[in-house]
DNA sequence: ATACGATTTGACCAACTGGTCAAACCAACG
DNA sequence: CGTTGGTTTGACCAGTTGGTCAAATCGTAT
């Protein structure tokens, strides 16, 4: 069973969690300290460590919390909707995370980035198993002809891609548009591409 | 004018900035440190700050000789060749450079991950200039109607990112489809998914 | 109020960090 | 051979790192 919390630890274990990526996000895991994670929490490193034991244990649990969130657009990919409508959003919920959410998707970036020491695993069971049910599942589309044809994993590759791309890289598109939101602009772009790349 | 160097300089600054590359490119600038990369390099770490001043000097001279080999298939489009022909020669060319130099592409995609803090003066200087001017001819390709309509800056955004996934997530890639080379299928899925978005 | 467990912290530690320095080493040229 | 300048290194340093611990403090149920 799950371990009984006081309503301070909840507390605590939240600010932990959110200084912890914030940190980890900008520095990836060996670049990070606790001290700074303990500023950014504004709380002492001894206390941090009564909370977590370790770094790596704040690390860790930032990274699984992450992973499912991070999954749920896929997994919401509907078999029996409409092909290209059902392709369409789940490229419109994924950008959204990378708006709503550019330090996960950084952390995320930093890690794969690193060579996957934490969640190499998780990549190569979960993970593959989820995208070759779901690339079958575009196949059976493309095949229909409700899609044009298309190679269904690096279709998702390319999803992934496209879409991360605006938190992961966020500074430089920043750095090369001028000062605006970049998001408006990418949601245009990334629909009409998609639909030219789907459209039978 | 340029420093003489000995050949024993040549060859050992050499040394250390390929192991600089290595360990860099894994861990970011904070995560490395030099006693690694002199165990890389075979060297001491004294033996390191004989050639160079610092830790930072040698990032900073890995990431200036890596920016003009990584912007040069940019400068190559030719805006009196055939539009569409140019565009594909371009995309081949940014993903050779994936599969071909892994290394060089994370070591910056580590800098833009985090915030940029050394090159970030020249993307919004040099890289967007060079952006904005060849976004330009991008756009006079699209209102002649030798491409289909695309905004431009986008456009060259979606090539980078689709190129340099290959090779920054390049783990999470190999463990979803299993051990095989992805290149192959990369190319010609790309080849493909740029063909749909540009043909008018 | 008080007693109890939950929480917080200052002091501390061993290992590691980037970097220095004087001394030793070595290659080649006269 | 000897000397000279480039090269290498062991010993060292001050600051930082992840982590420990006993003692102090807090919150709250009685």
């Amino acid at each position: 069973m799950a371990p009984t919390r006081t309503r301070i630890q909840t507390r605590n274990r939240e600010t932990i969690l959110a200084a912890g990526l914030t940190v980890f996000s900008g520095q990836g895991f060996r670049g990070a300290t606790l001290d700074e994670i303990a500023r950014q929490a504004g709380l002492s490193k001894p206390n941090l460590l009564y909370y977590f034991p370790s770094k790596e244990a704040i690390y860790t649990e930032l990274l699984e919390g992450l992973l499912d969130t991070w999954l749920d657009p896929l997994r919401a990919l509907d078999p029996s909707g409409p092909a290209l409508e059902e392709l369409l959003a789940y490229v419109e919920r994924k950008l959204s995370l990378s708006r709503d959410f550019p330090l996960e998707s950084r952390l995320f970036a930093n890690e794969i980035l690193q060579g996957a020491p934490q969640i190499g695993k998780i990549l190569s069971s979960d993970l593959k198993a989820l995208v070759d049910e779901k690339a079958a599942v575009i196949k059976i589309w493309a095949d229909d002809g409700q899609i044009a044809p298309v190679d269904p994993h690096h279709l998702i590759f390319s999803i992934w891609s496209l879409t991360q791309h605006y938190a992961d890289f966020d500074v430089q598109v920043r750095a090369v548009l001028g000062k605006a939101d970049p998001f408006p602009g990418a949601e245009a772009h990334l629909e009409q591409v998609f639909r030219r790349i789907l459209t039978p």
